[in-house]
DNA sequence: ACCTGAACACCGTTCAAGT
DNA sequence: ACCTGAACACCGTTCAAGT
């Protein structure tokens, strides 16, 4: 039973290859590599699991499926979110800063709203930014039940703006496509039949505003917040 | 080259099939009809097209690809959508009356959210209840480059809520898994350390709120419509 | 316990060939 | 002009078999 000290331990057998074993963080890293490089409809289970060299099969060892691999990449990706110290001075400004960090990781990570629209952020570092903002609000004297419902409206409105820019943002367009796809839409809008769409018409300059940078964006927090501050008690 | 009368015209060859030929409206009947039937994850272009006794490759003769296909399955549920008469004596509860009415056909149609929230309606159906919310933020005084925008983002909360709902609903959840699944969430915030999520903790009970019903979403139209009131300038 | 090859049951889209 | 069969290049997931 004994094993003789000259007996090497399987001296010349590297048959078995000598590749690092697998597990959800590196899964997860290679996810995001095929993320960053070729975008969200690129992460598929097989592609991922070719990074790794390895076939599709290899993953569910670790990752029940392609859902949960999705809210891995959420989470991982939520890491990078930065949330000001509750200030009661200024938490409006505070949440919107919150709220443009969350956009600024999705923008990074593009497509990875993708991942997220359809679930609730659970993983650690998600709940780190979620116990951030609960006291922002709290700061501002939101109520309890306000603050719990706004946590989930802020994350919903965030998420949805980055997939609406990243359905833009796939498929290759440079920035000369979408202004086209702009002109296109105003001169739809501005074609319409006045007699139905008078409204349409009149405003079709200001429908179509902002598409490229934040503005959109800054209105929506600017609705957001004020609505938010509308629900905070007068009393005091 | 004149036929004889006595010359049936194709008499007894009927082996060229008889059906009615393809087109967009037929293709779109169908593609609700699977939608109905099996939810957004079965709508292929392999479906639609065995739905209507064909191949897929023969769907492309009518519309450019999914993608189309998609748009004009929202456009179909937009026809749906009823929007009152804009009064400016009411205008804010009008504008939520508009925006249930969205939420209440994307709920007839599980699933169309899916369709819908990375893409501009632009289908005559949608431009009509644009037009019509359009006439109740100008009812209400808004100003035009908000009242625009509001239009994006309306659509946009309604949507990804109902989005958020047909993942849940997908997957045939029934009522009884959800509220494990709340109870279960609720549980999970109640776990966490308490002191590194001290609010969490403390709001799990309020996170977890109204999640089978409606409360949830009319907390999003009260700040909507409060934020949007709050821009409306006060003179006159 | 972990990994793998091969298969199953699907996708969207293209294209040459038919009528 | 419209339709079609067949193919191309993909999917997520399962499972028996290996180590």
């Amino acid at each position: 039973m004994n094993q003789s000290p000259w007996q090497p331990i399987s001296p010349e057998k590297p048959a078995r290859p000598v590749r690092t074993p697998l597990n959800r963080e590196r899964i997860v890293d290679a996810a995001m590599r095929v993320l960053l490089d070729q975008g969200y409809e690129a992460v598929s289970m097989r592609k991922v699991a070719q990074a790794l060299d390895t076939g599709p099969a290899s993953l569910y060892a670790h990752v029940a499926n392609k859902r949960e691999l999705d809210q891995l990449m959420v989470d991982r990706a939520a890491e990078g979110i930065v949330v000001p110290a509750a200030d009661p001075a200024k938490w409006q400004e505070q949440l919107k800063d919150g709220m443009r960090s969350m956009l600024k990781v999705m923008r990074a990570y593009p497509g990875v709203a993708r991942a997220a629209i359809g679930q609730v952020p659970l993983g650690e570092r998600a709940m780190a930014s979620t116990e951030a903002m609960l006291a922002i609000l709290k700061a501002g004297r939101v109520p309890d039940q306000a603050a719990a419902w706004a946590i989930d409206m802020l994350s919903l409105y965030v998420t949805a703006v980055a997939f609406e820019e990243s359905v833009q943002g796939a498929s290759g367009w440079t920035l000369e496509d979408v202004e086209g796809f702009i002109a296109g839409l105003r001169t739809y809008f501005e074609g319409l039949p006045v007699d139905r769409f008078p409204l349409t018409v009149a405003l079709a300059g200001a429908l179509v505003a902002g598409s490229g940078g934040d503005e959109r964006f800054e209105f929506g927090l600017e609705v957001i917040v004020g609505g938010l501050a509308a629900m905070v008690p007068a009393d005091q």
